[in-house]
RNA sequence: GUGGGUGUAGCUCAGUUGGCAGAGCACCGGGUUGUGAUCCCGGUUGUCGCGGGUUCGACCCCCGUCACUCACCCCA
């Protein structure tokens, strides 16, 4: 016999019982009551997308994607982070000609080549919203509580939102000048030094402890910031505290992709091993030109799904479950067996979640599948019921069994129904 | 890409100095020919990851390999 099959490394399935499902939709919730609309972009795109998009010094571009040639000798990428794409389509709609800010949140998986470990997988699922065509801090503070409230609405309370600024090409290119000066005095290895020769910044968020000893005293972004930076960052500070979202400064915060300008965050949890990051966004006023389009700022997070499963299980917070059903038909003879099926669709067309016994099993067995169905009541349908003109209905949580007739039942059952 | 750990029933795991392959859960049936979740009885399920080696004999020791997993790096 051949090897089983099994789910490429790094992949997983998401299967019965799972709240998967729930969490995703729960995440999205608070942005769907603001304004954002879905959206769906494809899961592969031209790879020079990503590479212009995201940045050529990432190490998603460099060493993480999944690319691809197909059969026109086109080169394509499965999408390894959401902001691009979106923002591509967008720009493809002309959404930008239309009212501003546009407002989109999507949801779908992700793909990264990375060697997999506890909360990090090939092929991941996130939620993500985008906020374009506007640089209101106000908006920048909605982002970053929407994220908030997606997390609040789990029942979650370990997370934790890390919002700095990053500047913009007013006054970051200086700090980029005087932080490569502080980092050509360190003693750092030759990757290292290749990483900083690209982008300095990323050398801040080094999680090494050699490394972070030597940053002690690396001259801050925050204190670099140009006027009208550092207006809008105490801007949104400002609203985030009107609205209660509480946010600590994370001066050393920088994330892994090159498009983020100004306002930037990440929310963290300690329960997850070694990643911490739930999700994670920015400001990136400057993605849109990058990608050949016209000055457009926009704002936009990505929150990790399987992550937040995570979060809930280590705080032990129930993740919502999936609808129970409500009645559960129990055909007792072959002339009930052919009611129990036409009783069950009627209870359906008319929004009573059923379910029936298949299999022609035993009333105890039957009773049995009824139970672990997680119905709310069992009807039991005998042929002697359907003589008798009326069936019992026993609620499979207190056990207790009241005999309902037959023309009555689907009301009773709309009734009892959620 | 680099390091550590683990691979035994569908799941979670025992398995003694190398000597017949085990438990719990789950599943199916019965006790109760019309009542689940409790209880009792019975039953089904194995390439001990894979390939070599050592040995009278290997789940156990050795070598290789694959997979999973955790961590580094990075990030959701």
């Amino acid at each position: 016999m051949a090897a089983p099959l099994r789910a490429p490394k790094g992949t997983y399935d998401v299967l019965p019982g799972s709240p998967f499902l729930a969490v995703r939709e729960a995440l999205l919730g608070p942005a769907a009551l603001a304004g954002y609309d879905y959206v769906e972009a494809p899961v592969f795109e031209d790879t020079e997308l990503f590479a212009r998009g995201v940045g050529a010094s990432t190490d998603i571009v460099t060493k993480e994607m999944f690319t691809f040639t197909d059969r026109g000798d086109r080169s394509l990428t499965l999408r390894p982070e959401g902001t691009a794409g979106v923002l591509r389509a967008a720009l493809q709609a002309g959404l930008q000609h239309g009212q501003l800010p546009v407002k989109l949140r999507y949801a779908g998986p992700m793909f990264r080549a990375e060697r997999p470990q506890a909360g990090r997988f090939r092929q991941f699922q996130q939620v993500g919203v985008e906020a374009l065509g506007s640089d209101d801090p106000a908006l920048d503070a909605e982002v970053v509580a929407l994220a908030a409230s997606a997390y609040a609405g789990l029942g979650l309370t370990g997370v934790r939102a890390l919002v700095t600024s990053l500047g913009d090409a007013a006054c970051r290119p200086a700090y980029r000048e005087a932080l490569t000066a502080f980092l050509d005095g360190l003693d750092l290895d030759a990757e290292t030094r290749r990483r900083a020769a690209i982008n300095p910044l990323r050398v801040l968020d080094d999680g090494r402890p050699e490394v972070q000893a030597q940053l002690e005293g690396a001259p801050l972004m925050a204190d670099a910031l140009c006027d009208a930076c550092r207006a809008h960052h105490e801007a949104v500070l400002g609203h985030l505290a009107a609205l209660g979202v509480a946010v600590e400064p994370a001066p050393r915060l920088v994330r892994g992709l090159d498009y983020y300008t100004r306002t930037t965050f990440e929310f963290v949890h300690g329960g997850l091993g070694a990643q911490s990051a739930v999700g994670g966004g920015g400001r990136y006023d400057g993605l849109s030109q990058e990608l050949g389009g016209p000055p457009l700022p926009g704002i936009g997070w990505a929150l990790g799904v399987e992550r937040t499963l995570l979060a809930l299980e280590a705080e032990g917070v129930a993740a919502p479950g999936a609808p129970r059903l409500t009645a559960f038909v129990v055909p007792l003879g072959a002339a009930a067996k052919a009611r129990a099926v036409t009783l069950v669709a009627e209870l359906r067309a008319a929004g009573v979640a059923a379910d029936l016994a298949y299999g022609d099993r035993g009333l105890k067995g039957a009773m049995k599948a009824a139970d672990r169905s997680g119905a709310a009541y069992a009807v039991v349908l005998g042929d002697r019921d359907l003589e008798a003109g009326a069936a019992p209905v026993k609620d499979l949580r207190t056990g207790e069994q009241t005999p309902v007739a037959l023309d009555a039942l689907l009301t009773h059952l709309q009734e009892q129904s959620p």
